[in-house]
DNA sequence: ACGACGACCGAGCGAGTGTTCGGTCGGTAG
DNA sequence: CTACCGACCGAACACTCGCTCGGTCGTCGT
């Protein structure tokens, strides 16, 4: 059932999933032990170890159900844009800040956790990682073959709009100065500059 | 004794901290215990703590001597630059790419293991990366108050440029297809756009 | 010759780690 | 009523953690 990509409720995670969430952010994997997630549920530790298996189990739970959201709703947004690479581009790094900015906490857990996976786990993270990479890629690659933007290095651009979207997740706050549509339009005045799309298209 | 800003040499970490900074990039802080770095640096877990007092100390080491070497950096290179906003520019992030690059795992120990300092340290660390940010928020600011730069957000674009050059030190690989220079090269361009810099002031 | 000192180590401290065993509930199907 | 099941817990397992005690070297200055 999907609600549109721009809209986002609740994180819907299980008490155990958002304990660890919140220690994990503030802590670290490691530096987090599995009695503070289980206090931080409500549970005992037997109890936590009986809805996951280990604790790597958490981290994947919440690692990989963030990039399944993540692809999900980026793949929506190209879908749902016109098919000018400019509005594919809008639409993606928006869904990409949106992401972001609502699910600051484990977009922030993916980017800096990574190394705590198990090599299996990151294989598998790392797979979907690059998928989203190569989404936005191939709109770049697009854009300057079809002359709309302007690059010498369109990979390398779009891996920094990517860095810059991401880093994000590590600055925002809902109390900050910027709503989340005004920091859509700053950051989106941005990307299309890095990718050196050519002035002036508003809707 | 100051060498140029661009010139990098060996790390001349001790044994200890170059042990210690190794297995953080790897494992994290937490992820380390100190007979790991111990067994690195070739020394019994009492050798390594005749040298530092505290696997905390270690981390200190390693981040504050990043950051001071940086911070110098950045201010040798503004200070040699031409007064122009732009040439400060250049300089600065040209200094902020090649520290990233030659110092790529301190970097990234500093970018991911804030949260794994004491208060205090982490303070004190603060303190000096929102010097550095400053450095540059004032010449972008320059910049767009003299005309030079266009942007209705300087103090974001500011931020985005140092965030796509720290994001640097994430991927960066010394047998990857860009050497340190073209990478210059490419971040560069893609730096000015950031911030609008008027096309076209190659040497 | 000798005492002081820096560099270093074997062994072990108490506390905490992820995980598991054996069990207790309340509810539900037959 | 009984048998079962998911949800949960107290206690403990084997181990590792950061750190320290008491000591041994070799090398200095005098």
């Amino acid at each position: 059932m999907n609600r549109n990509w721009r809209t986002y409720e609740g994180p819907s995670l299980s008490p155990a999933l958002a304990s660890a969430l919140t220690m994990f952010v503030e802590q670290g994997y490691h530096g987090t032990s599995v009695r503070q997630i289980a206090a931080g549920a409500g549970l005992s530790v037997p109890g936590l170890y009986h809805h996951f298996p280990s604790k790597q189990a958490l981290l994947v739970g919440i690692m990989d159900a963030s990039m399944d959201e993540l692809l999900e709703r980026s793949r929506a947004a190209e879908a749902q844009a016109g098919s000018s690479p400019l509005d594919r581009f809008d639409a993606v790094v928006e869904s990409l800040l949106l992401f972001h900015i609502h699910r600051r906490d484990a977009a922030f857990v993916c980017s800096t956790e990574i190394r705590s996976l198990d090599p299996a786990n990151r294989d598998a993270y790392i797979a979907k990682r690059d998928d989203e990479q190569r989404l936005l890629d191939a709109i770049v690659a697009d854009g300057v073959q079809s002359g709309l933007f302007e690059s010498a290095h369109p990979r390398d651009s779009s891996r920094a709009v990517t860095t810059m979207c991401v880093g994000v997740a590590g600055w925002y706050r809902p109390d900050g100065p910027l709503t989340p549509s005004e920091l859509v339009a700053v950051y989106l005045d941005l990307a299309r500059r890095t990718v050196g799309a050519v002035a002036g298209e508003g809707p």
